[in-house]
DNA sequence: GTGAAAGCGCTAACAT
DNA sequence: ATGTTAGCGCTTTCAC
């Protein structure tokens, strides 16, 4: 309610020096218990608050840490996003959460934006390319979330991307599908994963890998939309004259399958009947779907916990000495549902 | 790469003292073309940034704002953010995200992080109460979305969710059916404008509003969750037995509305023949349940830029004249789809 | 145990 | 058109 208090208005008004209040509120230093307790009650009694920008500048650090996203809308990355921000926080950081809409430009802005706020570590977030820490003008601890960092001083936390292909792919053989993979066009790291880890099963169980096992959807629509499902029923239209029932299809995320799934209702194509599928995520569509959908789940809070707990290691480990850039690779986990 | 440039070493770089530098760079004052020049190629050439903390502290205000939402996992809340965070970075704000949980004690520690931070300013979106400015220790313009503010400086914007829900009920009306209203019983005050545009349209088209007109489902389960299906069963089978086919449903999200539709499946309740339904904000969710939902669509761009076009002027209104506090109601629109 | 003073990087009078 | 300087609020030597 009052006008703001500085640090030398406390201490005029508790009769002491200004370092002594910085020593008592940072208890730092040596000062009496007598001080301790006048200083204090002056500071709550005008509602005295620190200033993070002056404390921020004269200590070189903002105890605030920067998290690239490249998109806010999916789910997946939603409450990554939520999970780590709540981690920070009650470690005492404060987060700023940049969306960059899957745009390079936008990207290198938003790491200016962060520099010169004196941001003291990085969350970066999957993206197309890998991340290089030369974009950096200022060395500063990073941890990659699913994407490949190249550079020093940079951390990476993953699913097991490959070994959930694996999983699926095998699960779809058992059943006794001939599996065919359908991602979207936008390449990241966790997808190639996928990708290798389907081939590597199919090739290690005999299946035919032919030209039309991966098919890739155009990423000019958007989830959900009409053309997006217009594509599929074409695709799934041409697997159906090509292959015999049932079907098997994995597909790299569970938005996409649900959309397979609308497509091939639409084409009455029963699951799992005539149509074996799997997702990837976990994400809370699978359990909107019909029949609930079988996926490959991902430990969010696993992934979050992670990362958010090895950047802080690195912010505090001063010196580089602690090179533990030990990959940190997390286990994902069939949940089987209704659709195989 | 190399070490971190201050405005002081650009200026002997270039030959000229501070102040002409921060001139330039701010392009305030007056410089001559030539200097203009200088300057700005030793800051290219070295690579300098302006350090925000410094100006920040200089300037009293840090160019960021903070938002404050319930949970950005609700897919409405995090396009709201991702889209508001989109405006502000274009007009140079960093936007600081705040994620509650819908927990008071952590909205106040927020809003004491962000004070301390010298934000420009507040969006704070919906939860529980009404948002008081008085826990702000120093005046700072906020805008309320969906949340009645209380307090000056407070701008509000909304979509008008009473017209949303008298649009809905007449449907149903309209449809034959008794409309009943199901919503989960944490009460924001937008549910609240939802409750009454019901009761009132109810009323007015003198359909019989009684005891059970209007059913509250338990907080403690999630969304999708086994406990929460099974609560809607029950009492969807209630209903069943006092009310006659079809039965009229407005649900007041799309979530809720989609797990409404499954708890109906598992009745062998068929969609629209045996229970018409209509929920609330579009979300990508309505477009993936069976048949597709029929539900009022929130216009969140129109929310979002609202919200942000609206704080930055209260920002740049220093002088508290401009008492434009008139609230900004946002039209919603009927989306006809399959359930009606 | 406590205080005085320097200085983090910047802007904005106030000079010239 | 440009330079000098005070000071934003804080932490941290260095004295005592």
């Amino acid at each position: 309610m009052g006008k703001k208090m500085s640090i030398k208005e406390i201490a005029k008004l508790s009769g002491v020096s200004v370092s002594t209040v910085s020593r008592v509120i940072n208890d730092n230093g040596r000062f009496s218990e007598d001080t301790r307790q006048r200083v204090l009650k002056t500071i709550k009694k005008y509602n005295y608050q620190t200033n993070t920008l002056a404390k921020g500048l004269r200590m070189r650090r903002s105890n605030t840490i920067g998290i690239i996203v490249p998109d806010l809308s999916n789910t997946f990355f939603s409450s990554l996003v939520e999970k780590m921000e709540n981690q920070f926080f009650s470690k005492n950081y404060s987060t700023i959460i940049c969306d960059t809409g899957r745009n390079s430009d936008k990207e290198e802005a938003y790491i200016r934006m962060l520099e010169a706020k004196l941001t003291d570590g990085l969350i970066v977030i999957s993206g197309k390319k890998t991340f290089d820490t030369n974009i950096l003008s200022r060395p500063m601890p990073v941890v990659c979330i699913d994407r490949k960092p190249k550079g020093k001083k940079t951390l990476f936390v993953s699913s097991n991307h490959y070994q959930g292909a694996v999983i699926a792919t095998t699960e779809l053989l058992k059943a006794g599908t001939q599996p065919t993979l359908f991602k979207v066009s936008r390449n990241s790291s966790s997808i190639l994963d996928r990708i290798r880890g389907f081939k590597d099963t199919m090739k290690k169980m005999g299946a035919e890998l032919h030209n039309s096992s991966i098919i890739s959807l155009s990423s000019d629509y958007r989830a959900g939309s009409d053309d997006r499902r217009l594509e599929i029923r074409n695709k799934l239209r041409k697997l159906i004259n090509a292959d015999k029932l049932p079907l098997g299809i994995f597909a790299t995320s569970d938005t996409l399958a649900a959309d397979i799934m609308i497509a091939a209702r639409d084409l009455h194509l029963s699951i799992p009947g005539d149509l074996k599928i799997i997702g990837f995520d976990d994400a809370p569509i699978s359990r909107y779907c019909y029949p609930q959908l079988t996926t490959i789940r991902q430990d969010i809070s696993q992934i979050a916990s992670q990362a958010s707990q090895h950047l802080i290691n690195a912010i505090n480990n001063t010196d580089d000495d602690a090179e533990d850039s030990e990959d940190t690779i997390i286990d994902v986990q069939l949940v089987e549902r209704s659709t195989v």
